[in-house]
DNA sequence: CGCATGATGGACTCCGAGGTCCAACTCCAC
DNA sequence: GTGGAGTTGGACCTCGGAGTCCATCATGCG
């Protein structure tokens, strides 16, 4: 993540490298605090502690703890994009579906399943009590899943896919698939679920795979 | 529910009609306000009040807020588990499937996809700082799967669904399809996610059907 | 009827979390 | 080097939410 988006909300101010800095550690240790425990679990002197600040730092970069909330919502957003973009943007074929899922599942598993998504994590903590962060975290699923639509409209231009395929919503299923895998995962402190959840995903997306014998040779 | 298991924690101590009720009244407002506006977010003085009770009386009835969380978390189970049941229990063919897909539809649909599971909504904030929260959660969780895969047996053993289909991983993708559709649809308020992610996990079973043609007679 | 136990109202305490404030310090521009 | 903006430390304030307490009322049982 670049500084300049770090830095973005607090404008119309100078910023000094050391004010972005300080803003970075205190944003990065509400990241991880907030994962594991919760947002309204997490005070804001835990982050103070672990971001090594202090009070008054939060305050200069940060109106409150909603809005250092609502940032925090916008940093993973982007974090989770730029992890995925990378994993998804040469989406060719269903292999790479394949080891799209297996990073995954073997990231959630170093934890036995826990904390799960960062991004779902946050849902349904905020969705019903800030509608700023709701949107903000909608837009960021509308965009994941249209990585993952991108990949499957280039399937299916290139004739892998069957042209009566849905790219949007097989993205939709399979973000939905991944999304619960996670929750289950968490419940039962298990990667398991979150397996046999995008297993299904891809198998239902490999249900729309033209037949090797009739693909166009490229 | 029944009055035995609204009252059944608080053991080895007599209860009067009255105390059972006043407990009854409470766990009822929690259970609306929590839904609303999450666990951590709801104050036991909410509760209070809209339960029309005294603080003396929460205290009466829960050793302290976790108690009361614990038992809502039971609670929940329950009533989700008696709904369920009562929709899953005579499961036995594809149609039932979609019937039961559609009273879920319909009845988030009613929020524009808002609040979502009271049992989903509860993990993710629950399930890192209350170990016995998560695992109720998770035996919930279990149970409700099984009446899902129990139903899958049930129409494997009659013949409609292939041998070689597997009910209980076809039930955890059925349930991680309704949890991540339900936070997608909560995220998004509107509940064409979750249409979607339910639509995916039946195409997938009926992938599994034995077609009509070879179907034995019954 | 009367006592023991359960149930209730509500004032009260305590503490922790969010938020304020200001003096001091750093850093750069001029 | 001096002024001003940006930055920092940390004491302090405030408020609200969890939890306590006790006097009073209800209820069931002998």
């Amino acid at each position: 993540m670049s500084d300049e988006q770090l830095a973005a909300p607090t404008n119309r101010r100078r910023i000094s490298q050391r004010g972005i800095a300080t803003r970075k550690r205190i944003l990065e240790a509400a990241n991880r605090l907030m994962l594991v425990r919760g947002v309204n679990a997490t005070t804001l002197d835990d982050i103070r502690e672990a971001s090594q600040t202090s009070k008054s730092q939060l305050y200069h970069h940060f109106a409150d703890k909603q809005e250092l909330v609502r940032a925090l919502v916008k940093h993973r957003g982007a974090l989770v994009l730029q992890r995925e973009r990378a994993g998804l943007e040469r989406l060719r074929s269903f292999s790479g579906l394949v080891r799209w899922r297996n990073a995954l599942v073997q990231a959630n598993s170093l934890n036995n399943g826990k904390y799960g998504c960062g991004l779902g994590s946050m849902t349904l903590e905020l969705s019903d009590q800030d509608e700023q962060a709701r949107s903000s975290l909608s837009e960021t699923f509308a965009a994941w899943e249209k990585l993952i639509s991108d990949g499957l409209h280039r399937m299916r231009d290139s004739g892998l896919l069957r042209q009566d395929a849905d790219p949007e919503k097989l993205a939709t299923g399979l973000m939905a698939a991944l999304q619960g895998g996670y929750l289950l995962a968490n419940a039962a402190h298990d990667v398991a679920p979150m397996e046999v959840a995008l297993d299904m995903a891809l198998e239902h997306i490999r249900s729309f795979l033209v037949p090797p014998s009739e693909e166009p040779t490229r």
